[in-house]
Formats: structure tokens, C-alpha cells, sequence
RNA sequence: GGACGCUUAGCUCAGCUGGUCCAGAGCGCUGCCCUUACAAGGCAGAGGUCGUAGGUUCGAGCCCUACAGCGUCCA
């Protein structure tokens, strides 16, 4: 066994057990029907993404999991993949050709989509690398491209499916619109933020009148699309002009006065312009009043040939600006008010969406919604933590028809085909063959617009899997388990693969290979965690405009890649926000390293006890002549199995990371460590110290097997070193199970006095300044024969862990002078220290020992006191309190005692 | 405007179904230690009326109500 370095390294350790882990196999999972699946699949990065601290956290958790389960014996399988993110990967290739100065028009479809296609080689890989850094143990042999033929070929046979169901349909819609990419999004692809503008009051003569209709408006350009101007009818103000005509300043057009119950008539003048072809309401208005429909903008945002000649091809902005001065020297602006409102904005460019009226494709998602819903409401899908489930639920029981068209090149072209010579069309899979069920004709063409993205992604679960075809992997690895996953994208992937689940795995064969009818088989997934959003230190979100975003690689680089998991998993907690800066990724560092160094510390000794390549594993716990510290640690070890397993279980993954990092941190290295030590340095035969050493180290095992979901290099890098275990890696070692046995609260008492004793020893040491180095004698005064005993057998730890040189047993009439003192458990402690002692110093750590008695004593003295608590409270709180008291009471007298000898002594 | 979340030590946060850890951790701070695993460490210590005001209860950081501040989402 080669020596171990004093600090841990990662860099190294961390490359080669990738590599060794990958090249034997170890991440891919098969069909088995021995064991029971685990799957994940994972949120597929977009491809023209780095990795980020949100990629990091998420992926963390995912390999905990898949880690976690792996070793528990399930099959678990980790799928990854990307997306081709259209509209986001369009732009980065149209920028490349801007530089080169060409353009996709120059280039035509054909060529720029070989173009993308290419970039996606060179580019669209990063990610998928820098997971591998991180250690993630995804099945790499399955992983999936949303633009893949089987992948593609599941978006166009649900296209198809979906349209023959009457479920998609093309219509002409407002649409929100992006100028600077020249396709319409989706409602969720719109941020919407508040913005400081103005408010635009517009005096619309009225025809034979010398009354005013004066409506307000926040773009008043679009009066130049206006076709009617409408009243709430229950307006007093305005009934009398219900039926009328006003008259569109500028343009001249007569606008009918109409009335609906839709407007609000507490807004502003509480009349209102209508743009039937320009906004959202405006436009099921005008269906409502069969209004006329003019769009006044071409697809950049520019004003079309439907405005007055003067504005025609200006900008809707230049336009706004004209036509505002215009309206003032014509003396048809009333006012202009400063005032603040949401607008929206396009995710990927943040150009201001215009409302727009468009053919676009649409997805009904009303009967969608409803299986979807239900699952979730039942509990075979559940959130972690629950509240999403609210917000899920409003947004499920308020669904809009989904606009799942983009006017962009990338991505799946929807496979729809028109007959060139008539108006007939319809969805195909291929190219129809057959004539035209019309006219005869045989030529058609295709739509040229193509697919939303997320229409490809909803299907993940199922088209990684090989649907449309009745795979082995779909029959065994769908449902999947867990999803990791952000809030933000709830409505816009997470709800929409269970529809999607929902609909298309109906009758699917399931693992027995009976069609599925349940609904809790036809769900995606069953649980699904949402994970928290990285801040920086300030709480602001991470961005690249902000340049606070730390680099994963370069955090894995200083401080590898263990501390960086460790470090997010134990800052995250369920459903909050974190604060991240590189400088915590500390706390994951420096853990490393202390488990680095408590190996290290079992090897020596192993080395020293048994001689040098004595590696060997140790396969069972050596159970035999166990002493106090060893029955404590198992006690321990297994109060962490336990809890560890439960929080992973209930996903609190903050909580698992922290019991972990407490058991092995305190329990194991600040005290078993130390105790053992006590016997490698003692006298006792080497047959016992072998023993001793090989139940540490199966101890430590333990600890390395739990730790290994968090740290998987360093893990393995011990478990190796330590067990001189060939071709075999602790990822396919058993999760450790509790043991109940181990589990004893008796010997955790005993243990617990014993390390009250110490560390008041320490204390009175450290409070009189008595340097390390010296060495006390101790006078003990037990409060009963078994605490002796224990003060007998434990002798040893004390002198090794308070620098006790000598314990003298004291009786009840012993005066102790000049001495130091404790009280632990009703047992008297004195440290003589004549000639070092500070006697104001100790007399204040009396005073003050006192004083937190006393405050104590009071408040259990009224607790008791209270006839209410005595009778209403369990037996066993008021048995408690009773004895508490009773300690309470009688180490204060003797903390007393203490005081008055110190004051006549000195 | 609606929904949800947060407010505990100087900082960042734990504290899960009200009484056992007389309120915890990490960082920071103070003092002492390079003790043969670890100074990325060890030991000891200082530091909190658990946002405010009420209420429920024998008993509340934990439950209820109102308010304030911060944040997120939706309209």
C-alpha cells in the first residue's frame, strides 16, 4: 500500500475512476427482471448550453439518487441527453453566419439546417462532457437527442395521432409574436416585466356629435388597427352612445361604439379602443361583435402597407413617436400620463412580443389537462415539496390552447402536407403518395413552419425509452422514478409530460406485457423534486450579464469535484433558495479532506499493527469483545444508516449530507478516533489491536458506502485503498441497512457521561489556561457505584483525551482545596491545581454554572408547581420534569459546596 | 390585484407531525495548541427576548389571526 498524501488531491483520483467506472460498464443498466428498475431521466440540456451551477445542483441530486439506488440493488438507469433548443440554437448559428457575413436566406433552408446540424457536432457536446467532471453516472449509452430519428419520429407520430383526435388544429390567432426572431412563442416562452411608460388618452371624434370618445392606451400606434370602440353597458356615461359612430383620427375610419360586459369601467376613461388583429381580449371581442381584423405590422415589427402612407414601414416604436405628434397637433391627444405596466418580452432576446395574428398550429389542452390533473391530486405523481402542487393545479384547471408553431428552420417540421393545386391538407407521417382526395393532384408540399421544442421534450420519458415502439426498455424502465427539476419550468415540461404520458402509453405494454390501463402506469414519473434556484452571495439569480455566475469547472478544478457536490447537496434544502459562492465549496473541501485523513490515519495503523501490504477487506464486523466506544459507534453508525436512509427516502438531501458530515466529522473522527487510539498506543497484545483496527476500518467502510452518492471519487479512492479490493467498485457496493441491534440507548448514556466528564475537564483545563502539555490529576466523587465503574474501566480515554495523569477516588467528607470543579450527572469533579489555579476566573465558571442552574430550577420549580401541567401534561413529560428537578436541585448544592470551599481556600 | 414562500447568533442557514437536547451547525470572531490522520486541523470561549402585535394551549421558534419587510409566480 503506497502512502497516502497528507491532503487530499482530487484531481487525479478524480479522472481515472471516471474512466474506470465507464470503460467496465458500470453506469449502463439493462433489462433485468430480477431486480426492480430505477430510472431517471434526465431534464436534457439545451445544446447550445454550458454547464452552470443550476446544471451542477441538479445533477447532484440526480446522481445521489441513481447512486443511492444503485447500491441498494435496484437497476437503476440514469438517462441522458440534450434538446436542440430551436429558436435558441437558430440564433447561435445565425450569429456565426452574420459574422461571416451571410444570412440563412442566402444559405436556404436545406444548407443552414445542415449548417445547424454541423454546429451541433462541434458545439452541442460540451455539456454532455462536463457532466462527466462532475461524476455523474449516467448511462451514456443511452443517451438521447431530441432531433434523433427515433426521437423524431415519436414527435410526428404524435402530431399525427393528435390531429386525426381533432386535438390539434390550425388556426388564425393572436399569437405573441418576436419580432427579432420572427416567430410566435408560446405564452411561456413571454417574460413579463414591469416597465415605467405612458399612458396615451386618444380623442375619437364622434359622427354628428360634438362629443368625444376618448380612450387611453398604452401603444397608441395600434389606433391605426382599431375597428370599433367599445362601452361597458351598465356605463351611464356612455349609454347613449352605444350604436353611434366615432371617427379614427389620422386614418378617418368609422369606428361602430359597441358595448360588452368585458371592459373594465373603473380603468382609465373606461372606454376602450379595440385592435381585434393587435391584442389577445381585443381579438375574442371582435369575434364576439363581428369586428373587421387589420394587422398593421409585418413580421419584424414594422408598420405594413394597412396604415396611412406616411407610416407605412416604420418601425412600430419610430412609429408610436409620429404618430403621438401627429395626434397633438391635430389636437386629438387629450393627455399623457406616466404609467407603469407589464409588458412582455421574448425569453431568449428580451425584444418587446407584439400581439399578432397569425396561422398557427394549436394543441387543445382542455382534455389533456384532466387524467393529468387527476394523478396528481391522487398522489401517483408527487411533488417534493408539495406546494407546487397548487400552482400546478391553477395553472391546469386555467390551461390555454398551447401554439406549439414556430416560424424558424430548426427543429421538427410539422408534418402536415397541402395539396398545391387545391385547398386540401392533412397530417401524414410521410409525404402522401396517393392523390389528392380533391382534386387528383399528386404534388403537395409541406408546412414550412416547424415544431415548439418542448413538444419534442414533452415526450422524453417515453421517446428515450423507444416509443412509438413496444420496447423491452419501455415495458421495464417506464414509469420512471424520480425527476429532478426547477419550478420554472413546471408549466412548460413537467405538466405536459404527464399529459403527454398520459395519452400516449394507454394500453402500452407494461412490464408483464399486459396493456396498461392503470393511471399510476401510465404516469411519467412518480416523484418529482423540485430543486432550488442558485443565488449568488447578494441572493440574486445567477446570469451571464452579471458575470456572477462561477463556472462549475473551474470550482471542480480548485476545489474538485466531490467538495462541489458535497457542498451543494448540503447547502440545498427542499424548496428554498441558495446562496452560492465559490468560497462555501469549503465546507465540502475541508470534509474531503478530513475523510481523506481519517483513512489515511486507519491505514498507518494498519500498516504499523499488521505490517505493510497486509490489505485485505474486511467483510464482517469483528463483533467480539466489544468495549464502551465500540458499542457506541455502532449505536451511532446505525442511528445515521437509519437517518440517512430516511431522508434520501423523504428527499431531504441537505439533512442526509448533514448527518453524514456530523457522524463522520464528530462521532467518528473527534471521538472513536480518538479513543481507539487509546489502544493502538496501549499495552495490549497485537491480536487485540488487529481486531480493534479491522472494526474501525469496517466502520469507516460503512461510512464510505453511505458517503459515496455524495463523493463518489474520494469514496472509491478509499474504499480501494483501504479494502485492497480488485475488479470491483463500491458504486455496485450494498447501501449499508440498519442494524437494530446495534442501536442502544443505554450504552449512548454511558458514552454521553463519559464525554460530559472529558469535556469538563477540557473546559476547566482551557478556563485556567493550563497549557496542553500538562498533565492533571483528578478527584471524583460518584454520585453512585456504576458511575465508578465507569470512571474505572474508562480511565484510559480520560487520560488520553483530557491529559489526566491520576483519578482519585474521593469521599463524601473530602474538602477539596485550591481545586477546580464539576458537577457531571451527579458526580463531583475536583482538579487540584494549587498554586495554578485563577480563582476569580474559576469562580465566575462556577458563578455563572450556577447561575443557568438556578434559571433552570425555577422555571422546571413553576412548571411543576402549575396543578393544570401536572394534570394535563403526558406522564412522561411530568416524570421528566420530576427528575430533572431532583438533579437539577442536587448539582446545585454541590456547585455551592464548590464556591464556598474556593472562597475559604483562597 | 391574486397565490405561494421567507423573516432564528455578525453572515449563510438547520430546527420534520407543539413539551429531551435549559435554541443548533458552518463561516466569521476571541484565547490556547504545528499533541505521531488532518493547521483545509484540534481544544476551549463569546454571541440569539427565534420579524411585530395578538390568540389557542397546562406548555409555542414550531399551531391560528393581523401587520411589516423581502422574494417568487400568476393576472
Amino acid at each position: 500500500m503506497a502512502e497516502l498524501p497528507k491532503t487530499y488531491n482530487p484531481k487525479d483520483v478524480e479522472e481515472r475512476w471516471y474512466q474506470s467506472w465507464e470503460t467496465n460498464g458500470l453506469f449502463h443498466a439493462n433489462v433485468n427482471k430480477k431486480k426492480k428498475p430505477y430510472t431517471v431521466v434526465i431534464p436534457p440540456p439545451n445544446i447550445t448550453g454550458i454547464l452552470t451551477m443550476g446544471h451542477v445542483l441538479n445533477n447532484t441530486i440526480q446522481d445521489i439518487f441513481v447512486r443511492w439506488k444503485r447500491m441498494q440493488g435496484y437497476e437503476a438507469c440514469w438517462v441522458p441527453g440534450t434538446d436542440h433548443a430551436g429558436i435558441a440554437t437558430q440564433n447561435a448559428v445565425e450569429k456565426a453566419l452574420a459574422k461571416e457575413g451571410t444570412n440563412r436566406h442566402i444559405l436556404g433552408r436545406e444548407k443552414f439546417v445542415e449548417r445547424v446540424w454541423r454546429w451541433r457536432e462541434e458545439y452541442g457536446r460540451t455539456i454532455i462532457k462536463q457532466l462527466r467532471k462532475l461524476g455523474a453516472s449516467c448511462d451514456w449509452e443511452r443517451e438521447r437527442f431530441t432531433m434523433d430519428d427515433g426521437l423524431s419520429r415519436a414527435v410526428n407520430e404524435v402530431f399525427v395521432r393528435l390531429y386525426k383526435k381533432g386535438l390539434i388544429y390550425r388556426g388564425k390567432y393572436i399569437v405573441n409574436w418576436c419580432p427579432y426572431h420572427q416567430t410566435a412563442l408560446s405564452d411561456d416562452e413571454v417574460d413579463s416585466s414591469p416597465i415605467n411608460g405612458h399612458l396615451y388618452f386618444i380623442k375619437y371624434p364622434i359622427e354628428g356629435s360634438n362629443e368625444f370618445a376618448v380612450v387611453a392606451t398604452t401603444r397608441p400606434e395600434t389606433i391605426l388597427g382599431d375597428t370599433a370602440v367599445c362601452v361597458h353597458p351598465k356605463d351611464e356615461r356612455y349609454k347613449h352612445l352605444v350604436g353611434k359612430t366615432a371617427i379614427l383620427p389620422v386614418v378617418g375610419r368609422k369606428l361602430p361604439i359597441i358595448a360588452d360586459d368585458y371592459i373594465d369601467y373603473t380603468f382609465a376613461t373606461g372606454m376602450m379602443k379595440v385592435t381585434p388583429a393587435h391584442d389577445a381580449n381585443d381579438f375574442l371581442l371582435g369575434q364576439r361583435h363581428n369586428l373587421q381584423q387589420i394587422n398593421i405590422l409585418d413580421e419584424k415589427g414594422r408598420m405594413n402597407e394597412s396604415v396611412p402612407k406616411q407610416y407605412e414601414g416604420m418601425d412600430r416604436f419610430e412609429c408610436r413617436k409620429q404618430l403621438v405628434k401627429d395626434l397633438q397637433a391635430q389636437g386629438n391627444l387629450a393627455k399623457v400620463d406616466a404609467y407603469t405596466f407589464n409588458i412582455g418580452k421574448c425569453y431568449r432576446c428580451e425584444t418587446i412580443v407584439e400581439p399578432y395574428l397569425s396561422d398557427q398550429w394549436f394543441v387543445r389542452m382542455k382534455p389533456l389537462a384532466a387524467p393529468a390533473l387527476r394523478v396528481v391530486h391522487q398522489g401517483k405523481v408527487r411533488f417534493h415539496p408539495e406546494r407546487w402542487e397548487k400552482v400546478y393545479e391553477h395553472w391546469m384547471t386555467n390551461i390555454r390552447d398551447w401554439c406549439i408553431s414556430r416560424q424558424i428552420w430548426w427543429g421538427h417540421r410539422i408534418p402536415v402536407f397541402y395539396c398545391t393545386k387545391c385547398d386540401y391538407y392533412d397530417a401524414a407521417l410521410e409525404k402522401p403518395q396517393s392523390p389528392c382526395p380533391k382534386c387528383d393532384s399528386t404534388e403537395y408540399r409541406q408546412d414550412e413552419d416547424v415544431l415548439d421544442t418542448w413538444f419534442s421534450s414533452w415526450l422524453w420519458p417515453i421517446s428515450t425509452l423507444g416509443w412509438p415502439k413496444d420496447t423491452e426498455d419501455l415495458r421495464y424502465f417506464n414509469p420512471t422514478d424520480t425527476l429532478v427539476t426547477g419550478p420554472d419550468i413546471i408549466f412548460f415540461w413537467v405538466a405536459r409530460m404527464i399529459m403527454a404520458n398520459m395519452e400516449f402509453m394507454k394500453g402500452m405494454p407494461d412490464r408483464t406485457g399486459k396493456p396498461r390501463k392503470k393511471e399510476e402506469d401510465l404516469v411519467p414519473f412518480r416523484d418529482v423534486y423540485f430543486t432550488s434556484i442558485i443565488r449568488d452571495a447578494q441572493g440574486r439569480k445567477m446570469s451571464k450579464s452579471l458575470g456572477n455566475s462561477p463556472d462549475p469547472l473551474n470550482v471542480i478544478s480548485d476545489f474538485g469535484a466531490d467538495a462541489l457536490r458535497f457542498t451543494v447537496a448540503y447547502l440545498s434544502p427542499l424548496g428554498q433558495d441558495v446562496l452560492f459562492s465559490t468560497d462555501k465549496c469549503e465546507i465540502g473541501r475541508n470534509f474531503a479532506n478530513k475523510i481523506w485523513n481519517a483513512g489515511r490515519f486507519l491505514l498507518m495503523n494498519r500498516d504499523e499493527i499488521e505490517g505493510k501490504d497486509s490489505a485485505k477487506t474486511v467483510e464482517t464486523l469483528p463483533a467480539k469483545n466489544l468495549d464502551l466506544a465500540d458499542k457506541w459507534i455502532l449505536s451511532r453508525l446505525n442511528h445515521a444508516i437509519r437517518d440517512c436512509n430516511k431522508a434520501l427516502d423523504e428527499f431531504h438531501i441537505n439533512e442526509a449530507s448533514k448527518i453524514l458530515y456530523d457522524f463522520v466529522w464528530h462521532d467518528f473522527c473527534d471521538w472513536y478516533v480518538e479513543l481507539v487510539k487509546t489502544r493502538f498506543y496501549g499495552d495490549e497484545p497485537k491480536k487485540t489491536k488487529q481486531v480493534v483496527i479491522q472494526r474501525a476500518m469496517w466502520i469507516f467502510d460503512q461510512a464510505l458506502r453511505m458517503l459515496h452518492p455524495f463523493m463518489p471519487f474520494i469514496t472509491e479512492e478509499l474504499w480501494q485503498a483501504l479494502g485492497g479490493r480488485k475488479g470491483t467498485s463500491l458504486m455496485k457496493a450494498e447501501f449499508p441497512k440498519i442494524a437494530k441491534k446495534w442501536i442502544n440507548s443505554k450504552t449512548e448514556e454511558e458514552m454521553d457521561f463519559v464525554q460530559k466528564v472529558i469535556d469538563s475537564l477540557r473546559n476547566i483545563r482551557g478556563e485556567n489556561n493550563i497549557p496542553p502539555s500538562k498533565e492533571i490529576k483528578v478527584q471524583v466523587r460518584t454520585a453512585n457505584k456504576k458511575k465508578s465503574s465507569v470512571f474505572e474501566s474508562y480511565d484510559a480515554y480520560l487520560r488520553k483525551l483530557a491529559r489526566v495523569d491520576e483519578v482519585e477516588f474521593v469521599s463524601k467528607k473530602f474538602k477539596p482545596k485550591f481545586s477546580s470543579s464539576a458537577v457531571v450527572d451527579g458526580s463531583e469533579i475536583f482538579v487540584p491545581l494549587e498554586g495554578l489555579i485563577d480563582v476569580s476566573a474559576e469562580r465566575s465558571r462556577l458563578e455563572k454554572e450556577i447561575a443557568r442552574l438556578e434559571d433552570l430550577l425555577r422555571n422546571t420549580e413553576r412548571k411543576l408547581a402549575n396543578p393544570q401541567f401536572v394534570d394535563k401534561a403526558p406522564k412522561g413529560v411530568v416524570e421528566r420534569e420530576r427528575e430533572k428537578l431532583s438533579s437539577v436541585r442536587s448539582n446545585l448544592e454541590k456547585l455551592r459546596n464548590s464556591l464556598e470551599l474556593l472562597t475559604i481556600s483562597s
